[in-house]
DNA sequence: TATGAATGAGCATTCATTCAT
DNA sequence: GATGAATGAATGCTCATTCAT
């Protein structure tokens, strides 16, 4: 691919300044006076492209939404498939939310947005719901349901399983990426492992 | 204690109905017309109350700060201390988590408030460090050590078992309560077990 | 006289409150509420006693006119007519005009008030013409007269004369006591002296 | 030069409705619809240029004074001092009182608005106090000065003179002009004449 | 293509006024 | 007689949006 027209470079240029912007205010307190100032565009420049201000959030939610599917379909899965012969449920675990963990990692301004906006605004809710969350049931279903077939993984309902793996993920991301509570800088991986043996004391 | 006065019950009338539009739409998304008419009020008596939008929302927080705190010096702690004789980590992590889970989700139009508000406020978000999650590293600190005192806990860092408990913790008030995702019906009990246990099935 | 009413004495302190008021901000940035909390009552009764805000400025204007008018009758005009034998205009006018400026500067606040609204008001405006200005002029005319009459003034036109009087004691009422420039510790006997002997060194 | 840009026109329209309006109702009660409505742009276009109401009564302050300055620099004194050979003060006051009221009869309504506001806004105050007053001082000082060391004055203080002087002068320009009382056709010149012969019909 | 001038609906906030107690 | 609770119209100001150039 050649490189971007002017036009192009415009947009994107736009884009980032919304994410980054609206990343720390908010949509609401974000004006498009203040993206077009962060983007050095004028802000009729920015209604030429996007039209309304509400359609540069929808934008930004369908791009990582897209990035994200992507993502899943030219890298998680096949890689998981490729390892599904006899990689056991705690290394999957450990790549997958290692990976993901990455994914987001990289997209903090605009994982920032979605989590935002997904609380008052229900179609952002309901996208991550479909999109992200089913992604992750699915994936971790598959794991887990293995898993347990294979004798490797206690006999819990997916449900409070996912909770565990998940939540801990989730906590990562959002708490400690960003909000900044109960900040270290350990990788995930020993985390999985505590979480697979158990938080108590084996007796012998 | 006798009956609020006429103009007490109008000041709550208008903090619920604040918490409750809020909740909703997030607080910039918010007209002070729209609570008023929540409310019952008119927007003068609003502003006649509270003085400004935005302390509106310090009071929210104020509030449910002020009720955390109570709650835990009259509830919490003396649980934990009068249990501190023999009673197992698992079983005191049980209890805070059960009881606290109990205190959000009876406040979760406040709560869903302060999250939201805590991505986009920095006064809001300091709130939350200093208050809840400080107090709430400050127990499981207590618990942990003890724990590991006693050889009833795996010997980990600390941050490591927080992030496990207090991960599937918040997702559970957080996703589960809040957003609905992953809903089920089970109590928060079977969760620590799985914890403590582990995910890994033990051979024997 | 029996001494006032409760009542009597709480429509005076609010009367009094007001002009002070007024007289510092001006009668549209001044509120009611800032009257009432001068005044040591609550706002209802502020409503109860006068109606309207507007009453509130009226009643200020009228008792004003109606003392200036009451001196004038009582004071001005039977002291002039006793002297008017053989004083001249020179001492007539010293007299008249520090009498005058006594009574503004016992009323320095309510003369603020008539000075400010006057300029933005036309009911006050017209009313200030029609009882003080047309008041003054009369006696001025009436001494200006007499004094051409008997050779004692130049022979001027009165209203290039009552503006060199009237322009030089306003000045005086005006700018020096109420805004402050030009200050200084004088009776106002010196200046109407140098008015009549003239600012030019005579030759002999 | 060429014509205003656009921009500089609406600013320049909306000034001059600012100043007629303010005017008439005095800043306090002239609202910012209003202004628009007779400049004929819309309420925002106000703000955009002016940023709030307040700053649009400081540029009108600013611009009078900075109108004056340019007068005063640029035209009184070169005049006074080219003049400071054999003129009389009488001439030399003659000379300056005819200009200046022509400087604010040229711009009665902005000088009104400074008058009003004066009385209710310190800043508006100090500022005519100290560029305004300040400059008359200097200037009649430096007459009355060399007048009494030539022998061509009478020896009385300077503050006094001033009163006399400037009290009849503005007498002229706020009460006849503005107020419209004691209303003639005359030019100020027999006044300065009256003043400095005196009121009082010399004997011979 | 990009701008900046202009708009007007909508917002938080104020304040004179009413009225039940 | 006096209060204070409540109102709602009006205000200064913001901001997404339009459009001529």
């Amino acid at each position: 691919m050649g490189p971007l027209k002017k036009s192009e470079r415009t947009k994107q240029r736009i884009l980032e300044a919304t994410i980054e912007t609206i990343s720390k205010h908010g949509y609401a307190s974000t004006t498009t006076k203040e993206i077009a100032q962060n983007a050095g565009v004028s802000e009729g420049t920015i209604f030429k492209y996007y039209g309304t201000k509400s359609k540069l959030l929808q934008e930004i939610v369908e791009e990582l939404m897209h990035e994200f599917h992507n993502y899943s379909v030219n890298h998680a899965f096949p890689e998981f498939i490729k390892q599904n012969d006899g990689t056991s449920p705690r290394q999957l675990l450990r790549n997958l939310l290692e990976e993901r963990a990455g994914f987001f990692r990289e997209r903090k301004a605009a994982t920032k947005v979605i989590l935002q906006e997904m609380m008052v605004n229900d179609s952002i809710a309901n996208t991550f719901k479909e999109e992200i969350w089913g992604e992750m049931e699915k994936v971790t279903d598959a794991i887990f349901d293995e898993g347990k077939r294979s004798g490797e993984l206690v006999d819990a309902d997916n449900r409070i399983l996912r909770r565990t793996v998940l939540g801990t993920f989730f906590f990562r991301v959002i708490f400690e990426e960003i909000l900044g509570v109960n900040r270290g800088e350990d990788q995930i991986e020993e985390t999985v492992d505590l979480l697979f043996a158990g938080l108590e004391e084996g007796e012998e």
